[in-house]
DNA sequence: AGACCTTCTGCACACGTGTGCAGTTGCTTT
DNA sequence: AAAGCAACTGCACACGTGTGCAGAAGGTCT
C-alpha cells in the first residue's frame, strides 16, 4: 500500500490538511511547517494518488491519442510532436490504436471516457466520425489533425494535402511530363481524395488532360501493394512516365517492384511519394517526396488543445478553428526528364 | 459534469448502492431491478469513473509501459504485440517514452507511481536500471523487455541475441566468408555487446581469427551513421568481405552508403542485418537479417505480466522467470559469396 | 398468529485528496 | 491586561464507487 498525506500527517503531528496545503504550495502554511513536511514527504517517497487527485479535482492531466496503428512511421512521427508539447505542460499521453476495427473504436472511445481524459486528439483517418461525436456529446474537448470529416468538428489541424499534391505535379510537369499517373490508397477516404484532387488541379491549370485510366486505387498502404499496382500499371496500351503515390510506404513498394521488374527509375519511370517518413531517403533511388511537417502538425495539434483546457479558447459550438499547415517539395533522385523516346 | 450511480439511483428509485451493485452483477440483486437500471444506465449514456473505482478497488487496469522513442518501428512492433494481450484481458496501455533523457525517464517512473499502474514492462534498452528499481521498491510488478541488467529483476523476457548473432555469423561463415566484420551500436550495452558475443564465438567456433580492426562501434543506430562507418571500414588496408551491422537501421544506412560509394552488395560487400523490421525487405538490395519475433516478445511480456496481476504467478523476491525467445535466419539478396580474388 | 427464513435493499463508511470555514495560537496595540 | 489582529492549523465535508452489515418486506411453516 502506498503511502498517503494521512501517513505524513500522523508523523509530522499536523493534520493532513495541512500536508495537502503545504504540498501544494499554499502560503497558508508557514515556510517552516512546509519545508519539514515536504522534508518528510520526499523522504518517505511520497507519490499523490493521480485517481483521488482528479476524483476531487474533476481533470487528469491525461490527454488521449487516437491513432490507427502505432506502428506506422507516419503517425509515429507527430506523437512525437504531440508528446513533447504535453510533456512540457505536464499532461501525460493515452495512446490507443483502432487497427480499422470498428469493436476497437468503440472500446476505444469507452476507456478514453471512462479514464476522464481532459481532452481528446484523434489522428487516425479512418476514426468512424459518430465515435468522434460521442466524445463531443459528452463534453470532451476534440481536436481532430488531418481529419477526413473535419467540418464536424470545431478544432482541426490538417496538412494542405491539395497544396502538396500540387507541388508535386508541377514538379513533374516542369521536367516535362505529361502522362502522369495517381495511385491512390481507397482507405484512407478524404486523404487520398485531396491528393487526387490538388493533382487534377494542377494538370488542369496546365491544360493537360489526365488519361481516366492513369487513376489507380489500392485498398491501403502496405509496401507489398506497390507490386499489384506496378502490374496494372505495366499493362496499360499506353504508359505513364510518371507515378504519384498516395505515401511514401506505398511508394517504397512500388520502387521496390520495380527493381524486381527491372524497371529503371527515374530513367524508365518517375516516381513521387508523399510524407517524407525517415525511410524515403535510403531507397534506391533516393525518394522524392513531399514533406509533410509531421512533428509540427503533432505539436500544434497538442498546443491548441491545451489552449482548449485552459479556456484560453472557448469552447463553444459556434467557434471554429482550424489550422492548415503546408509541406514542402523535397527533390532527391526518383523523378527526371521522361525518356525521349516515349 | 458526467452523470453518476447517484444519478442513476434517483432516477430509478433506489439507493446508489443497489445501482453499483446491479452493475457489477451483484446476484444479490433480483433479476428484475437489474435489467431495469442497467436500462436506465445505457440510456443515460452512464459511463463508471476510472478514478473514483480504482481509488476504491486499489487497481487500474491500466499498464505501463516504457521505450526508448515511439518513432522506432523495432518497438513498435512490439508494443503492437503488447497492446493486443492487454486490450483482450481488458486492460489499457500507458505508454511513455525515454528518449535516452534521464530527466523524462524520471518524469516517466513519477508518472507511473501518482497513475498507480497496475503493472509496468520496461523495453527501453536503455533505461537506467536504478529507475526501474525505484519502481520495484515501490510495489510495482514490473517485467523487462531485451533489458541489459534483467539480472536485477525478477521477471523477463528477452530475445537470444547471442544465438541470432551465431546463426548470422554461421550463414556467412558457410558462404566462405572469413573476413567479416562487426558494426555495433555504443548506446544499446548488453544488446550490441551480446550480438558481438555471438559472433566471436561462433568465429572462434569455426576456428577463424577476428581482425580486431573489423570491430567497430558507432553511438546510436540512425541510418545516418551508416556512412562514417562504411569510410572506415574502407579504409583498412585489408578490408572485410561481409559487415555484420547491429541492427537494420544502421545495415539499411549502411546499404545506402555502400550505393553512394559504388560498391555492389553483395558482389563486393555482403552486409546483414538484425531485428527484420519492416523496410529491410524493401531496401536494395533486399536485406539478410535475423528476424527477432518482435510480435511474440511484446505479447509474450504483456502476458506474463498479467499473470503476475492475476496471482498466478506469485510476485516474489526469490522467485525468477524468464523466456527466452530465438528468432530465426532470413536469408534475402544482400550476402553472397565472397569475391574471388580477394 | 407468531416465529423463522429468504430475498432484497439502504445505511454508513471507506478509498486519498482538496478546500471553506471556524478555531487556536501568539503577538502587537491601546 | 484586555482587546484586536495576523498567522497558522484542524474540522468536516465533498468527489464517485464498492461493500459489510443491518434492516425491511414478503413468504412459509409450526
Amino acid at each position: 500500500m502506498a503511502i498517503t498525506i494521512k501517513d505524513i500527517a500522523r508523523i509530522t503531528g499536523v493534520s493532513h490538511s495541512t500536508v495537502s496545503r503545504a504540498l501544494g504550495g499554499n502560503s497558508l502554511i508557514s515556510e517552516a511547517t512546509t519545508t519539514r513536511i515536504r522534508k518528510v514527504a520526499r523522504e518517505m517517497g511520497y507519490q499523490p494518488s493521480a485517481a483521488a487527485r482528479s476524483l476531487k479535482t474533476n481533470q487528469t492531466k491525461v490527454i488521449g491519442v487516437i491513432v490507427n496503428s502505432i506502428d506506422d512511421p507516419f503517425f509515429s512521427e507527430i506523437l512525437f510532436g504531440i508528446e513533447d508539447a504535453a510533456q512540457q505542460a505536464g499532461y501525460s499521453l493515452f495512446i490507443a490504436a483502432s487497427q480499422y476495427d470498428p469493436i476497437r473504436e468503440q472500446n476505444i472511445v469507452q476507456t478514453m471516457m471512462e479514464q476522464r481524459t481532459d481532452g481528446v486528439i484523434i489522428c487516425s483517418s479512418s476514426f468512424s466520425a459518430d465515435k468522434g461525436r460521442q466524445l463531443l456529446a459528452n463534453g470532451f474537448p476534440v481536436v481532430v489533425v488531418n481529419y477526413k470529416a473535419n467540418e464536424n468538428f470545431n478544432y482541426s489541424i490538417y496538412h494542405d494535402d491539395v497544396d502538396g499534391s500540387q507541388q508535386l505535379t508541377e514538379h513533374l510537369l516542369a521536367l516535362g511530363h505529361t502522362k502522369i499517373a495517381y495511385l491512390g490508397n481507397s482507405k484512407s477516404g478524404r486523404t487520398s481524395l485531396d491528393r487526387l484532387n490538388g493533382f487534377k488541379k494542377e494538370m488542369c491549370k496546365a491544360g493537360v488532360k489526365i488519361n481516366p485510366a492513369y487513376i489507380y486505387e489500392v485498398e491501403g498502404s502496405e509496401p507489398e501493394l506497390g507490386k499489384e499496382s506496378l502490374h496494372y500499371f505495366m499493362n496499360l496500351s499506353d504508359r505513364p512516365t510518371a507515378i504519384m503515390c498516395f505515401n511514401d510506404m506505398l511508394a517504397i513498394g512500388f520502387l521496390h517492384a520495380c527493381r524486381q521488374a527491372c524497371l529503371r527509375v527515374p530513367e524508365d519511370l518517375s516516381v513521387t511519394g508523399f510524407d517524407n517518413i525517415t525511410f524515403s531517403a535510403y531507397t534506391s533511388p533516393p525518394l522524392t517526396t513531399l514533406d509533410q511537417p509531421k512533428y509540427s502538425i503533432g505539436n500544434e495539434s497538442a498546443q491548441l488543445l491545451l489552449a482548449l483546457l485552459g479556456n484560453k479558447i472557448e469552447n463553444q459550438n459556434n467557434t471554429h478553428k482550424e489550422k492548415v499547415l503546408k509541406g514542402s517539395l523535397l527533390v532527391r533522385s526518383s523523378t527526371s526528364v521522361p525518356l525521349p523516346n516515349e
